[in-house]
DNA sequence: CAGACCGTCCAATATCGTTGGACGGTGGTG
DNA sequence: CACCACCGTCCAACGATATTGGACGGTCTG
């Protein structure tokens, strides 16, 4: 599963592999009761509810009339860590100015444990899907920030991420072998930006191009909205030259630190 | 010191309370190698070695040349909860037109834990100073936010919270007396609004106005900026315009759910 | 009022977290 | 070049503690 780069030498505390067994249960869950959680990840009452007391303790969880649900601690944490990232602080504008000239959504991703993770988005005039949230992790291969990304990682780290995460499908467009995926890289890297083509979400088309740092990729910008208004002309014509430049301002604000 | 109200009866995982502890040093210290962490949690080396492999395994940690950090996932599960707040998305759209027709910081707060968490907020077009991250967990008694909340809390749980939190200084305008908290809390109900002056920042000073759904506090929305723009009569004349109309719409919106 | 279900608590057992110390690698220094 | 200091990793033995079934009391339902 995730024995492949990762040295899996050595003690773990299972009892921590637990406690955050369970608040990705809750992640996935929302809010559950003892023996709700009990069930769902088979083990007895008590050792759940000792569990979800622990968490409830620290905070982490909180307890409306029975139910336990993951606490905004974890966004204590999670928007400090963003607001540690450089690339946060230095993208931001630009990803407001795509949203507002496009009227779509303008992202900001990067790669973390091989997926890709949602740092930033502004939503333009015309947004109107349900977006992803902020930090939403997911699969590279199906979203065109993910592309991009790979796009310029060395083939031995692609290799070892679809080892780990492995290739699942979401639409009929979803790429879902190893040789398609590197055709599809190449192809990006050789125009520069990565298209996704309703590979995640029928009905949706995103752009994006990488963001390096001397010579290593740090993260991508990306574009997004309904299909019929990404025709092939307006993106090459119009999108592009609105990424490239949003990616061209990005990397001169990296090189001066 | 957290025996008020949670019961503290029963049994914790030891582990599991050791593995937060270790998630909230590297949130205040960055990030930190093994024996660095070792010395600041005063535990043997072999033991932080093991706790941040399983932290790392798990993803919640990620380590650069051996140093650790918290990764991203918190970020994934915090915005994750945020995106199923109902308040989060009927408030939105109101913390952007404050920020808009103010030109200064608009932000959305909810009580947790008896504390106050900032969910959302907006910087409008002369925000300067350094705000907050999103999710910044602080005492509700030196924010506007958190005293807008707490003057709509019954009074057995404002005491609570001060006995469970104390009620620390930032600036010499904090208040630090319970006392004077209520005194406070008292104005702060009779005229609608809460008012901060320099109680956690020197030069800043916010206004606040709580939100109720049936008769409950379930947040607040607040402006802030620095002192010199927030003279009494813009605040008593056009801000309180704005921010109480934005109550209501937002009031509006959770009557229709 | 009976029955089902739930959360909480308890006590016994065996698992597993804890620890000092050993080992090998690395970087700095005389 | 050799020495030393420091660091991360691993190991094994001990003792702490996570685990579990079952008991208890409360609540809701029919």
């Amino acid at each position: 599963m995730s024995t492949s780069n990762q040295e899996r030498t050595g003690q773990r505390i299972k009892s921590l592999e637990r406690g955050f067994d369970i608040v990705e249960c809750l992640h996935e869950e929302g809010a559950l009761t003892v023996s709700e959680l009990a069930e769902e990840r088979d083990i007895p009452t008590s050792t759940a509810h000792i569990y979800l007391k622990t968490l409830a303790d620290l905070g982490y969880v909180v307890g409306e009339s029975g139910r336990y649900e993951l606490s905004f601690r974890f966004l204590e944490h999670g928007g400090h860590v963003r607001q540690r990232s450089e690339l946060y602080h230095l993208a931001r504008s630009e990803v407001d100015t795509l949203a507002e000239v496009t009227n779509e959504v303008s992202a900001l991703g990067v790669p973390e444990n091989g997926k890709r993770v949602l740092l930033y988005k502004t939503e333009g005039a015309e947004a109107v899907y349900d977006n992803p949230p902020i930090g939403e992790y997911t699969h590279m291969h199906w979203t065109a920030l993910g592309k991009a990304i790979l796009s310029e990682f060395p083939r031995e780290a692609v290799t070892e991420i679809v080892d780990r995460h492995g290739l699942p499908s979401r639409t009929h467009r979803t790429i879902d072998t190893e040789a398609a995926l590197f055709d599809e890289l190449e192809t990006t890297r050789e125009r520069g930006y990565a298209l996704e083509d309703e590979e995640r979400w029928d009905g949706i088309r995103s752009v994006a191009v990488p963001i390096l740092d001397e010579e290593s990729v740090i993260g991508a910008i990306s574009v997004s909205g309904p299909k019929h208004r990404f025709e092939h002309e307006w993106v090459e014509s119009e999108l592009l030259e609105h990424l490239t430049r949003s990616k061209n301002v990005i990397s001169v604000r990296l090189r001066h630190q």
